[in-house]
DNA sequence: TTATTATATCGTAATATTGCAATATAAAAA
DNA sequence: TTTTTATATTGCAATATTACGATATAATAA
């Protein structure tokens, strides 16, 4: 057989996976460090700064979307993206919580 | 074509996403939390705490060790995993870095 | 209305991941 | 030495991801 057992995991687990599934590509990674690199929300150029196809960009960013990595809303003809900071926020505290606790051990 | 034109993106944003990679499996994220939970580092036992086979779960240990996010060293017969402190800290600090930036924005 | 512009979706080929049975390896126990 | 125990590797089927050409959609401009 093949391929993702998610449902023997717990919804918690399934859920952090996902959110790091969406930050496991260097697209998608460029594309949330570009967005953190201007300052407005307004941006409608990431086709022009990564170097990859506008339908795969599109794809990449439908998958941050959907993570809640990143926020999207129409503004005209171009759409506006930017972080979801919540989420980013949510990914440090669950950092910071393994931080604390490898601290309290021997390794 | 398909699949990963890694090359075309700068080597901080692949070795990030490759981070992001190794802990986009439930069974990884809930290997990295059994690790966590335990108190000592000896623990031979990860096959019995998570619904796989062993050559399933073997495999997984393979690709959190491959990323360093943990360390695994032969204590007799059995083999000793244990986290790697030093790269949950760089993640966090990435994590925390992205969320001061977050701060003086708009969003 | 007819371009033009920006983004999304569809379809599909290339490639990567997941899971496990079978098997290999290697150390300790009998 | 043989057996047992723990983990790794191989091979392969099932499935998921990646990338993009073609096309659709939808808003503004001419």
């Amino acid at each position: 057989m093949g391929a993702s057992k998610s449902a023997s995991f717990s919804y918690k687990h399934n859920e952090l996976a996902s959110l790091f599934k969406a930050l496991s590509h260097p697209a998608r990674i460029a594309i949330v460090e570009y967005l953190l690199s201007v300052d407005t929300c307004i941006c409608g150029d990431i086709v022009n700064e990564l170097p990859l196809a506008q339908p795969t960009i599109s794809q990449h960013l439908k998958e941050l979307k959907n993570a809640n990595i990143i926020k999207g809303s129409i503004e005209g003809t171009a759409i506006c993206y930017c972080i979801n900071s919540e989420t980013m926020v949510k990914i440090e505290s669950y950092f910071s919580l393994i931080s604390k606790t490898l601290k309290s051990k021997c390794c």
